[in-house]
DNA sequence: GTATCGCTCAATACACTGTATCGCAGTGAG
DNA sequence: CTCACTGCGATACAGTGTATTGAGCGATAC
């Protein structure tokens, strides 16, 4: 050996490696950076940097960054608990949609990329044979077209109240405080506004409504929509 | 004057300037850009660039890239026809449903902007206050929150059905052609995932169903929704 | 035991983003 | 004619995703 001291020897870099990597590790990184400081905080370098990578290792795993984020979501479908098979079918798609905004709840950023491209990762796949389930066989949805059609309104539904849920309360907690806070901000534009005397329904919204926020009317909503298909769908 | 000659005189840049711009302008050209291209093409530079002005300059008009995607928004919602007022509710709100679907339509990117920021702009404030206006003074919805409560609902349908409808097109479109080419295209993973018997209602979605895609559910879930809400709400 | 192959990871590079800063040119006032 | 001011443009900076390249190592072949 001609370098006998320590210091003249670099560390071996050992193939086990600082740390050794898996899409699980890279997931699980970038999960938790988007829960603490949202999307943007996903970034391929930052993720590495979690992880005391180079960025370009992640490319060994991951393709592209769609498609760690597409991995990100997967796994969030992963957490939601589904409804046994043969719950009451009503039972069983609020459970369905309440899966959904709690895993919103948990990764706010889960509903931003809900929508984007398709979802074909194994969790989601099971999510929605689980959803489909819920009404294949039952008499009153004779058709598979019958069922999808319910089933594509109750996600229609959740995507878009969940959506204006979290951007809600997103706003809330970036633009300050509680909603009078807001309501002090854009005050006067708004007051001018309804001022004006062509927004008398908004105005009456304002100053009269008991919850002017969304969040409360997911479950109204919701039996909203469950009473409609089962209104064209009674049992016979 | 000393300069007689024409070129000795540079060209008076003239406060009419090469371009004079406004906000008009500018949300005009970044509309232009984000039908044709997506929203990725919506960038300080190019839009500055389709006016033929320096990035710059667009920070006299707007404060922020974000204000101008407002400002977008707000100008798509100007392009809807609302309801005239007096219309029966359920007439009204299909009404009002169809507009954001046209809009999206001829927009796609509009319904990626809807649900991130509120929008307080006065064209999107004219709609909201034409929805709500639609059932505000029924006897069938007593208290503005009844109101808030069904235009809510019927709003998240909206956007998710639309946000569905939407990504299915884009997805269509850039993948190639029709379904039967991604079925093809995506259809090895997927014939594996659905031979493995743990997705037997997707399978018979897949095989059995007329149409896999979600846009011609729009119509028979709007109604699913409306008659839930009108099921809460007859007319006493 | 040595030379070579191949593979894996990291550094660099590129084109691009939004926006802060700064200097200059041209206009109007005195 | 000069000066201050204003508004525009170029430049600069900190980021982004990702292609390319080069270096280092382990395993294999002789």
């Amino acid at each position: 050996m001609s370098n006998e001291v320590v210091w003249d020897r670099p560390e071996p870099p050992s193939k086990p490696s600082p740390t050794p990597l898996s899409r699980e590790l890279i997931v699980r990184a970038a999960i938790e950076l988007a829960d603490s400081g949202g999307l943007d905080e996903v970034s391929i370098r930052k993720v590495a940097a979690a992880l005391n990578a180079g960025p370009m290792r992640l490319y060994g795993y991951v393709e592209t960054k769609d498609e760690l984020l597409d991995l990100m979501v997967d796994e969030v479908y992963g957490e939601i608990t589904l409804p046994a098979p043969g719950t009451e079918w009503r039972a069983a798609l609020t459970r369905i949609a309440h899966g959904i905004r709690e895993a919103a709840k948990r990764h706010p950023w889960f509903i931003d990329l809900l929508g984007g491209r398709p979802h074909r990762g194994p969790n989601s796949l099971a999510y929605m044979e689980a959803s489909l389930a819920t009404l294949d066989g039952r008499p009153e949805f004779p058709t598979i077209d019958h069922v999808l059609g319910a089933v594509g309104t109750v996600m229609a539904f959740v995507r878009g109240a969940v959506g204006n849920e979290i951007a809600e309360t997103r706003e809330e907690q970036s633009s300050g405080l509680t909603e009078e806070q807001w309501q002090a901000a854009s005050g006067p534009y708004m007051g001018r506004m309804l001022a004006t005397g062509k927004f008398p329904t908004l105005a009456k919204v304002m100053y009269d409504a008991e919850h002017t926020s969304a969040g409360p009317w997911f479950d109204t909503g919701l039996s909203y929509v469950l009473d409609g298909i089962a209104t064209r769908h009674t049992p016979a």
